[in-house]
Parts: C-alpha cells; sequence; structure tokens
DNA sequence: GCCGTTTTCGGCCCGACTGTTTTCAGTCG
C-alpha cells in the first residue's frame, strides 16, 4: 500500500509551506495526510475504481491533492513537492523529529547556518553555533543536544504499528505461494515488542505430494549449519525452496537485495527497515520459531538449562548426543526442557522460565493466565467528530458492533484542549441527547450494545479539572489526562495526578506517563505514590494502544498488577480504523503480566455500568 | 487547499509554555 508513502510525502509539505509562512493550506495538507495515514482501504485501488473523483471522496482530498496523488500513483513523484523540496534542500522529517524542532526553526537554521541534516544540525549545536543566533540559547542549543540523544537512541528502531501492515502484507503475499507449507513471522515483531529492529519470517517448504525417498537426515543436521533441505532429500523440495525465495526477494516495495542463498534471504524495504526470510525443515519448526523469537536473554537461560540436563539446544533442534529428542513444535521443546510452554510476549527473562518451572511441577506462582486478543469486550477511549475527529459516534458505534465489543466509550476531549476543539459543559449536555438517540436504535437490535459517553477531560496544572463536577456527573464515566505542561518537576507532577485521581467523578487516568516513544520521555512521576492513591481510590490507569503511546509500558503494568490496581485498555482512535489498534494495547498488556480480571474492559456491559455508578470508595 | 444547516466565498488555526526576549516567535497538543 503506497498510503503512508502518499501521507509522509503530504506531511512534508505541508512543513515547506509552513516554512515559507504560507497560511492555512499547511492545514489542509495535514489533515489529508492524517486521514491517508489511517485509511484501511488501498489509495491505489480507490483510484483504480473511481480515479480522482473516487480520490476526492476521501475526506481533505478535494481536487488539487487528488492530483497530486494521481500524478505519484502513475510517476512515483509529485512535481510540485519536488519544487519545494529543491527551493528548501533539508531533511525536513529527519529534523522535525527532534523534539521542539519545527518547520520555522528548520528555515531558520537552514538560510543562517546551512544546516541540512541531523549530523548537521547536531554539530552547530555542539560546536555552539545555535546560539549565536537571535532567538536561540544556550538552553535552546542544549535541548537541541538532548533531542538529537533521544532520537539516536531509537534510530534504527521502528515502531511495531508502524510495520505491522507491511509485514501482514508481505505474509499474505508469501502465503499465496503453494511451495510454502508453514509460515511465521518470529523475532520482536512475534514479541510484539513495541519498536522492532527488523521483520524474521520462518517457512517450511510443502513437502512433494509423492513421498520423498528419504526424510532428512537428523544426523547431518545435528549442530552444523545445515542446507534447508538435505542432499538426501528429495531434490525438487530444493528447487521449491530456490522458488520462494527468488518470489521473496522480488516482492513489491524492496529496495535493496542484501543476500540471497538457499536457506536465508535478506532485504530491505521502502520504509527503511529490513526483512529476512529462512527456510527450515519442517522436523525443526519448532526449535528454529524458538530460537529466532528471542529475546536473546530469554534463550540464553533456556540453553542453560538444557546444558543442566546434559542437552544441546539450537535452531536445529534439542539434541541429547546425536540424537534428536524435540524441535518439531515450541511446545515439545519447552516440555522436554520441563517447562510448560511459554507466550512469545513473555519471553525477555523476566521470571517467565522460573514461573514456567514452577507451573510444570505443580507449584504455586506459574505463569500468568494471560489475556487473550479476544477478551476485550468494548473500547473506553476514542474521540468522534465532536471534537474534531474524523468519524460520527455513529460509524465509531458501527465499526466497534463489526469488532464485536459490547459497548463503546466516546470520550471526546474537554474545554480546555481548544485545538482540539475541547467540548464544554453545554456541549457534553448536547453530546448526550445524541448518543441516547443512537443508543434507542441499538435497542431494538437482538444483541446488546451501547455507546457510552464519557470524556477525556485536562488535567490542569493545579490538579483541577477542567469541567464543572456538576457536568462530570452527568457522563457515564469520566476520564483525565494530563495535555499540558509535561515537564513539572516529580513532586509537583505526582501531587497533580493525585489530586485528579481523587475528584470523586474521575474513573480513569489516560496515557498516565506521558511517554511517547522516539520522541519524549515519561513525565516526572513518583509512579508507586499514584499506583498507591490509584488503589484507594479505585481508580483504573489506562494502557493506551496508541503505537507511539503505548503507555502504560510493561514494566509499569506488572507493577500496577502486583499492587492489585486495575487498568483498561484503549484505543485513543481519533478515527473508526484506530479501533484495531486494540491488539497493540492488548500485546502491551500481555507483556506486562496482565490476565482479563486485571483489565476491567473485559467484563460485560452490564458489570462495567455497575463499576461506573458506584460511588468512589472516598 | 478544503469545505459547506453561515454552501461557491470566506473561514479555517487556540492557548499554554518555553526560551528568548522586554514584547515575541515557535512548538505542541
Amino acid at each position: 500500500m503506497k498510503n503512508d508513502e502518499i501521507a509522509k510525502i503530504l506531511y512534508e509539505i505541508a512543513s515547506y509551506l509552513e516554512m515559507q509562512e504560507v497560511s492555512f493550506k499547511p492545514y489542509a495538507y495535514k489533515r489529508a495526510a492524517l486521514t491517508l495515514d489511517a485509511l484501511e482501504m488501498d489509495i491505489e485501488q480507490i483510484y483504480k475504481s473511481g480515479g480522482v473523483k473516487a480520490l476526492e471522496k476521501i475526506p481533505g482530498v478535494g481536487k488539487s491533492i487528488a492530483l497530486k496523488i494521481e500524478e505519484y500513483l502513475k510517476t512515483g513523484k509529485i512535481r510540485y513537492y519536488e519544487k519545494l523540496k529543491s527551493k528548501l534542500p533539508v531533511h525536513v522529517q529527519e529534523l522535525t523529529g527532534v523534539e521542539g524542532i519545527g518547520p520555522k526553526t528548520i528555515e531558520t537554521l537552514y538560510t543562517k547556518l546551512g544546516i541540512r541534516t541531523l549530523e548537521d544540525l547536531e554539530k552547530a549545536a555542539k560546536t555552539g553555533k545555535i546560539r549565536r543566533l537571535s532567538h536561540f540559547g544556550e538552553k535552546s542549543e542544549k535541548n537541541i543536544l538532548q533531542g538529537i540523544a533521544f532520537l539516536k537512541k531509537s534510530k534504527g528502531r521502528f515502531l511495531l504499528g508502524d510495520i505491522l501492515p507491511s509485514v501482514k502484507e508481505i505474509e499474505s503475499r508469501l502465503k499465496t505461494l503453494k511451495e510454502i507449507d508453514k509460515i511465521t513471522v518470529s523475532g520482536s515483531v512475534r514479541r510484539m515488542k513495541e519498536t522492532i529492529g527488523d521483520v524474521d519470517f520462518l517457512v517450511t517448504v510443502r513437502e512433494s505430494k509423492k513421498p520423498a525417498f528419504a526424510p532428512a537426515s537428523t544426523k547431518a543436521t545435528a549442530g552444523k549449519k545445515a542446507s534447508a533441505v538435505s542432499s538426501e532429500a528429495d531434490s525438487s523440495q530444493q528447487r521449491r525452496a530456490d522458488k520462494i525465495m527468488d518470489f521473496f526477494v522480488s516482492l513489491p516495495g524492496i529496495v535493496k537485495v542484501w543476500g540471497k542463498g538457499p536457506t536465508k534471504s535478506s532485504v530491505k524495504m521502502r520504509q527503511g527497515f529490513d526483512v529476512d526470510l529462512r527456510v527450515v525443515l519442517i522436523e525443526s519448526y519448532g526449535s528454529a520459531l524458538q530460537y529466532f523469537t528471542g529475546s536473546k536473554e530469554h534463550n540464553i537461560v533456556v540453553r542453560r538449562i538444557a546444558i543442566g540436563k546434559g542437552l544441546k539446544l539450537n535452531e536445529y533442534g534439542l539434541f541429547k548426543g546425536e540424537k534428536k529428542i524435540a524441535g518439531k513444535t515450541e511446545k515439545e521443546v519447552y516440555q522436554a526442557l520441563g517447562l510448560t510452554y511459554i507466550e512469545p510476549e513473555l519471553r525477555e527473562n523476566q521470571g517467565e522460565i522460573e514461573a514456567a518451572l514452577r507451573q510444570a511441577q505443580g507449584r504455586p506462582n506459574g505463569l500468568p493466565n494471560l489475556i487473550s486478543y479476544k477478551d476485550i469486550k468494548g473500547d473506553l477511549h476514542c474521540h468522534s467528530d465532536w471534537d474534531g475527529g474524523v468519524n460520527s459516534i455513529e460509524e465509531m458505534a458501527k465499526t466497534a458492533v463489526e469488532l464485536g465489543y459490547e459497548y463503546l466509550g466516546i470520550s471526546d476531549h474537554t474545554k480546555f484542549l481548544r485545538i482540539e476543539h475541547g467540548l464544554n459543559e453545554r456541549q457534553l449536555g448536547l453530546q448526550r441527547k445524541e448518543i441516547d438517540e443512537l443508543n434507542k436504535t441499538f435497542h431494538v437490535s437482538r444483541f446488546t450494545f451501547q455507546v457510552l459517553q464519557g470524556a477525556e477531560t485536562n488535567i490542569l496544572n493545579d490538579g483541577s479539572i477542567d469541567i464543572k463536577d456538576e457536568a462530570l456527573k452527568k457522563l457515564d464515566y469520566a476520564i483525565a489526562g494530563i495535555h499540558s505542561s509535561f515537564k513539572m518537576k516529580k513532586r509537583e507532577m505526582t501531587e497533580r495526578i493525585i489530586k485528579a485521581i481523587k475528584n470523586p467523578y474521575i474513573k480513569i487516568i489516560s496515557h498516565p506517563t506521558g511517554r511517547i516513544l522516539k520522541r519524549r520521555n515519561e513525565y516526572q512521576i513518583d509512579f508507586d505514590k499514584i499506583l498507591r492513591a490509584a488503589r484507594e481510590y479505585g481508580v483504573i490507569l489506562e494502557i493506551n494502544s496508541f503505537p507511539e503511546r503505548l503507555d502504560l509500558n510493561d514494566k509499569n503494568i506488572r507493577r500496577a498488577k502486583e499492587v492489585g490496581v486495575k487498568m483498561v485498555i484503549n484505543t485513543d482512535a481519533h478515527q473508526k480504523n484506530q479501533l484495531r489498534y486494540m491488539k497493540f494495547g492488548i500485546a502491551q498488556a500481555r507483556r506486562g503480566w496482565a490476565e482479563k480480571k486485571d483489565i476491567i474492559n473485559t467484563c460485560s456491559l452490564k458489570r462495567l455500568v455497575k463499576f461506573f455508578e458506584q460511588d468512589k470508595i472516598k
């Protein structure tokens, strides 16, 4: 899909126009980019089905942008964009990645100092050139360097949410190949880590219909690097493996083939990440999957256990001397080592191996009974067109029904956030009416589904809420989150959040630590203190599923669970398609060892409403 | 450049915060 490529260009056009102080156009380009980014349908398909007219039907896309999209689809270029770029030849995307750097600053830095790249910027900041410019000082220089350092830490890593769609696309293309039998993505993608270095696929070659005259020898594969198909095996199997590799390295979106061999090929995708494909033997599939799924830390300990039992574990199998005793499935490998199966999301050597051992021996404190990807019954944090979002409440609700939910909580921004068209008390009242009307239409159908009215209110600097209690009271529930003054001192910030927790109508704290992946650290807070307050007042902490947030993180989730604080997994969707981000939040919860009972939106509508109706403990 | 219950032109994009300033420019949500 070229959606994200085009969105990226539109964003950049917006930045270039901002540099030139053009008014309003940047806003239009950004809006179009935003829609395109989260558009579920393939833009190319839309164009093919109805040409420029169909493109114009996309919200935020008019005649001019539609023609530019057409130009890109036809020629791979947009002349207007190329022209803007040649006028100001700077790496906009790279530079805006630094927190605090925007188009205007980039323009100044380029014209005054000729800064074009991140490298130029770092050099200029380090040599004290930036502080000499007017409107810049020592502090701005320091902030720039900090921003660059933060960016560098996550360099070469991609957000899971950004690359998972491409991974799925590659997987479905590979699945069309009749030569492939099993296919699984391994590595950090399988572990659903929040950021990903590269993508590893494991496949097995489909057996020929006629039985091969000899099975691949286990002896030949023991501990040695072996070709995917041993010399004894059917040579047609090798031909099929070659065919898989030919197909793989010619997939669309590949910009470079790093290497291509009979068992491993490696390519670089247009988005910048690498994808490896490995062909393994069916009898080693489990051990290969275990090996390539990692994490490295997890595997080191697992292999040590094997050694302790006089065994050897590698990607080809679990061996006792020359004899292979397990390897076909992962479960088999773990069991042969005296462990129960460990879900990929847990494999970080954070105590999961010890827990699997205890469980296998029937002792207490085994592995958690992880929340499953199907346990969620509703989403309690999403936005509608009432606060400037893309979709109406009805459209959001319909998607929620499609997802099989029992309820959807609309929680638009409130008035402090003017740019997000935050709702005031009066508007919340009007919205209530719309929701009540809409719910009547759902009640006639046989299944249970209900839209709940929430609101994502703002925690002001003194810890008060920007909506009056009388209005909060009329909502089904209220969320509070921090959207300003992120740099408060630890004590003040902690007190600020705790004061919001104490508000009798606040039930949920959204994105509690405020971090933005690849961009911004958590706020300075005493998390344990906040946990204690949340437990005391029965307030729920959110696991925000948005790919760049994923806040709480895994460690905080585990901590919350240990303390007995309940959590909710929400998407924070600003468009209906983003309701599908839920899987990232669930993965995060799993990586934090959360069980179904720890997460409140696994419970039925009835129980949830009852919970919200309860008065808070204090 | 987009959009339309203010409908084919004129409105859209506010307000807090930061770092630089001493009255403002740029960024962010």
